[in-house]
Order: C-alpha cells, then structure tokens, then sequence
DNA sequence: AGCCGGTTTGAATGCGGATGCAATATTGCC
DNA sequence: GGCAATATTGCATCCGCATTCAAACCGGCT
C-alpha cells in the first residue's frame, strides 16, 4: 500500500507525513476539489461520492488543516480572549463559559493572560499575527490600541470595560447600581459611620464601584469616608480593615469592599484581631457573588455578576459583528443579582 | 497614494485589504522574499535592506501572517490546552501560569474546554484540525485517544494524570503520600474513627487519594472506614457530612475530604448543621493548598499542590518534545506542601 | 584587470485547501 | 425519446509567506 518513504499517514501506525487532500483524492481516484467538497458544509457532492472520499480518508486518518483552510477563506475561526491574572483568580467559570460557548459556534479561544498590563502591546502584536476573527477583551485597552485592531478589521467586545468617547460592543455589570443599593440598604438599616476598601488603582470595575458607593453616600448625606486601598486579595482586605482601624477611634457600622475576597478578609480581621462581630458589631459588604463568598463562614452580603448571561452576551455580540462587521455597536449592562447574606445588618422587608 | 478600492491597509486609518509583504515589496521596490527575509530570525539581509522594507512595513500597517507562515513552516507556534470544568475552578492559577509560560516562548495558547468528558473525542478532532505544535491535558484520556494524538506527530503530556501501561510524557502531584501523610498525622495524634469523602467517580485524582488514605489507613490497622461520595464542590461536601452523621451513631474522630473545598463544606456542615468544634469534636482534612482554604475560618490542614512548579515543568517538556521529538518520555512527580492549618488536630512535633 | 569566496537579492515554487468556471452527468417534463 | 434545467465533478488558481537555487554584488588580492 505504502509506495514510497515519504507515504501518508497510514491510520493509526506510522506518523510519516500528515495525509493531505490529495493523498485522499488519489486513493479514492478524484479530484482534490472533490474531497474539499465532502469536508465542507454546502457544497454539492453525491452520496457514491461522499462514501467513497470518506472510506479514504478515513484509510488515511485524514483531517483537514484548518491553517490551510483559514488561510484561503480569511477566516480562523479563532478568536482571542485577553485576560489579566485578576479575571480567572476571581471569576473561573469566565473564561471556561466563555470558551464552550465560542466552541458551540464552531469557534476556537486563544488565549492571551497578562502579567502586567504593560504587556498588553507586545500582545496585541501576537492577536494580530494570528489573524482571529474577533477579540475579548477583559483586561484594560487604551482607545487607541482598540481603533487599532478594530480597523485591522477584528471586532472587539469589551467585558467590564468602557470608553468614555470611543464607540464600542461592551458587555458589563452595573457596578455603581449595585453598590449604590449596598449602601442604601446599610443606610436604611441605621448604619452611619462608613469606610471603603478599594482594588486596585488602576482597576476601573473597582473604580466604578467606589464611585457608586461615595456618590449614594453623598446623596444620603455621608460625608468624609475614610477610604484604604487593596488588590482585591483577601489579604490585603484583612491589612485594609487593620488600616481602618488605625485611621478611626473605633470600628466603622459598616465596612464596604470592592469585591468579595476583600470583604472575607475584613470579616477574618474584625473577627480574628479585633475580636468583632460581623455584623453585630460592622456590618462588611462585598461585590461579585463569588464561591467562597456563599461559605457558611462568611455568607457575604454582596452583588453577584451575572456571568452566564454575560459571557453568553459577549459571545453572542462577537459573532454577530464577526458575521456582519458594519452593524452597529450596543452596549449591554447587566443588573447584579442582590444578596443578602449574614455578614451585614439590613433592615427586614420585602423589596429588591 | 491608493492606486485603487483594493488597495492594502494604510496606516491607521483604513481597512481594506490587510496589507501582505507583497504590497511591502512593492511600496519598498524590493522583491517579497526580501521582506519575508526581513521579518525573520536568522536571514541576510543587508542594514539598507532592513531599513527599506521596515519603513514600507509601518506605513502599511503590515504584519506577518502568522497562518500562512505556519502553512509553510509546518509549525502553528500554538499549543492546544484541555481543561474540565474542575481544573479551571479549583485551579485558576494553572491556566493563566501556563499562559504566560507557553508566551515566554512564543507559543500560543488554544483553549479547549470540556464539559462534559464525552466532549472529549470531538475535542480532539478540532485539537488535530488547528495542527497544534503540542498538547497538555488535565482532563482524562483514554490511551487510545493518547495514541491517536500522538501518531499525529502532536507531543502530549499529562497534567495529574498517567496510565498504567502506557509510556507518556507526565507531570503530577504525588497524591498517594500527600494523603499518606495527613493519615498518618491524624492516626499519631490519637484518631481513630474515620471517614473519607471521595471526588467524583471518574477523577483518577480523586481515586489516588482515596487510595492512598486508605492504604495508610490499612497499614495502621484501621479497617471499615465509611465512604461517601462528593462532586468536588463545597455544598457536596456539606451534604456529605450530613451522610456521615446519618451512618454513624456519632461523629467520627476525622473526616479526610479529596478536596479543599470539600473540607470547607464539611467545616460548615460540623460546626452550623451538628454544632460540632473543629477541630474539638471533629479534625477535618483537605487536599490542594486552594486559596480559600487559607482563610482564617477554615485554615484547613491539607497539602498544596506546587502549581508553580508543576505547570514550569508542564512547559518545559512539551517545548522540548516539540523540539525534539524522539527522546523518550519522562514522568515528574512532585511532592506536595504539607501545610498544618487548625482544623485538625496534630501532635506537636518537628517532622515534616 | 581578473578572479575568488562570501554575502545579498530575486525568481520560482510549494504548503493544503477553497472556489469560479466549464465540462459532464442526471433528472424532469412534455 | 428529446431537450432544457439542475446537480456533480474536475481544472486551474489563489491565499500569504518561506525557502531553494541561481544570479548579482562586493570587496580583497594577485
């Protein structure tokens, strides 16, 4: 069967050369367009056809090289998901739900994880290399680096993020929403003396956030809140309530962090070196509605992002816009989910 | 400047045609494989030359395409990643730690993740399709499909996972001692009435540790110990206490859980569902080192996996199988962080 | 000036598959 | 049965870049 050394890819054994369409077209006495017909979707072929080019290839353990095939329809069928170390330490289910969903329209992920935010260039760089046919982007882009892939002609959906002036798909949660109701409930509930646990600085979900708090505080008549900075780590939420412990003569009513992992470790701190209740004595709301936020240990009080219909949004938006590139773009921001955990004081009642 | 509606790229602003080293030839009057020599590692050419066509480059925006050279070059410079739903959500680290290892050498990341194991073979015809340089699984392969993988010319290696009988390149946490040693901590320090709650049924990681528990358990002369089964996740372990307390006539002395999580589960289910201590009236163990296992309400005595220096190794193998494809196959076992938290009860003393 | 070794450069070709077009086979219909 | 309409098939080309081979070039030296 073999007729020379350089032979195909004969089933499962050797693993000479890959078998090509034209390995399978000879071997089935065709032509090679024929074969590309049988591996494609509406192409025309008889069922004596179909049989015959599949018997062949099947002998030779044929699969079309999608490199190939990218390369003369312009499409990758790949797209690019950008991530920072933040996105998967405190949302797992993102990226996973992201790449099944893409998967289901036949789409690949390749995936791109910052270390720092400074690499994002070099990044793009590599996005753009690879010719996918659109980008997720979870991790902060300059308007000028997104105008750049954009007019590269790779659509783009920010998740979480927004440009002030730059029209773009984006998909987001309603962070200052969310964090206007958390005050308003602790409020309403009598707590006065507030402090507020930020993330990082250059986080603009934790920038949001922080700007909804202050500006709900604001309006109810909160003034002067003294407000430490964290990295969204659990440690640095149990040295943040220290540094609140510090600044006031004696513990806040409450105690607001940009997200959960915070909020655990102010609980951890109240309860472990300040010997406090929470929330009988601080009341301590997160953001996110993360796992272990729901332990029976904490039970956070917080805003969870609606991440299944995000990311099934997101993934909705990039293949339309991959489909037909000169629709519009829309924004789509989702309500958080309000949860009312045991780590902060609400007033009892029935609405929202 | 544009000759005409097809023109390439220019610059910013436009988004034609992507501009290809034919149209940098052109604009740079020089011939394409100048400009192919050009955007390459070790090719002559001239400092003019360079200078030439890098200035045409800029001004068209051009760059390389990354599918076309993998065509040519028979290497994609992309690896295919195979994650369960589990991986990524006990394990956020391994991922993104891989990411930027794989980027550290130019090679890309393809993500594939499975929902559900029998999306396993269709995974891997779309992983042979995208001809990837390489493949690194943590989720379960049957040695048929490993075979098949690897007649394709793609390396593979295991991440926690290995066969009996079957040579392949692996890398994995010494799961067999880690529990091993918890056992025999918590035999040492007096108790004798244990439990044990599994991981799912098809975790071969699950099946080692409760293996390795038992072993120890046997060689002590501890027999009869009650099983139950969990799912991994923080509630399973909860409603697994609850099946413990239902079989026992009172709680057993340590219950050995095949993951962090759920031993956090098992702590709440103690201390909120039975008004138990922990570690007074019941130790409770763990497995992973996980993030939330480290907060200061659960501190849970476990053992960590070296992600780090797991997924350094993980990479490594692969970057030289592909690079060299006959040496033969290697397994790296790594031995766990024993790390002594306060939710069992040890006897003091120095060992490790 | 003529020649040699080494370096640049360009023309031509191929990687593997999709597709327009023309040739051919099949079918439907009166 | 005959002819138009439709479905299949093959031929030739192209996608964008890397690479081989030969031609051109560049001193350096006799």
């Amino acid at each position: 069967m073999n007729k020379s050394a350089k032979t195909a890819g004969n089933g499962e054994t050797g693993q000479r050369r890959r078998a090509t369409s034209y390995d399978v077209a000879e071997l089935a006495g065709v032509s090679q367009s024929a074969v590309s017909r049988v591996f494609q979707q509406g192409a025309s072929a008889s069922k004596e056809m179909r049989d015959r080019v599949m018997a062949a290839a099947n002998k030779l353990g044929y699969r079309p090289n999608a490199i190939a095939r990218g390369l003369i329809t312009q499409r990758s069928n790949m797209v690019a998901v950008v991530i920072s170390q933040q996105t998967n330490l405190y949302y797992p289910e993102f990226l996973v739900q992201l790449t099944q969903r893409f998967s289901e329209h036949g789409v690949r992920v390749l995936l791109f994880a910052l270390e720092h935010e400074r690499d994002i260039e070099q990044m793009l760089e590599h996005v753009l290399q690879y010719r996918v046919d659109g980008l997720v982007t979870a991790a902060m882009l300059t308007p000028h680096q997104f105008r750049t892939i954009e007019n590269a002609g790779v659509p783009v959906v920010l998740y979480n993020r927004t440009f002030p002036d730059t029209v773009a798909n984006s998909v987001r949660c309603d962070h200052t929403e969310g964090e206007r109701w958390l005050i308003g409930k602790l409020h309403e509930a009598g707590h006065r003396r507030f402090a507020i646990v930020t993330g990082p600085q250059d986080s603009t979900v934790s920038t949001e956030r922080t700007r909804g708090a202050l500006e709900r505080l604001g309006e109810l008549g909160v003034h002067d809140v003294p407000i430490v900075h964290g990295d969204y780590s659990s440690a640095s939420g149990r040295a943040a309530f220290a540094d609140i412990m510090d600044t006031l003569d004696r513990a806040p009513d409450a105690v607001v962090a940009a997200n959960d992992a915070m909020a655990i470790g102010c609980i951890d701190a109240a309860r472990e070196d300040y010997a406090l209740d929470v929330p009988g004595d601080v009341s301590i709301v997160g953001f996110d509605g993360v796992g272990p936020a729901r332990f029976a240990a904490y039970d956070v009080t917080t805003v969870r992002q609606p991440v299944g219909r995000m990311t099934e949004a997101a993934v909705a938006m990039l293949i339309d816009r991959i489909g037909n590139p000169s629709i519009s773009a829309e924004q789509r921001v989702f309500s958080g989910e309000r949860i009312r955990g045991s780590s902060a004081r609400f007033k009892e009642s029935g609405d929202r």
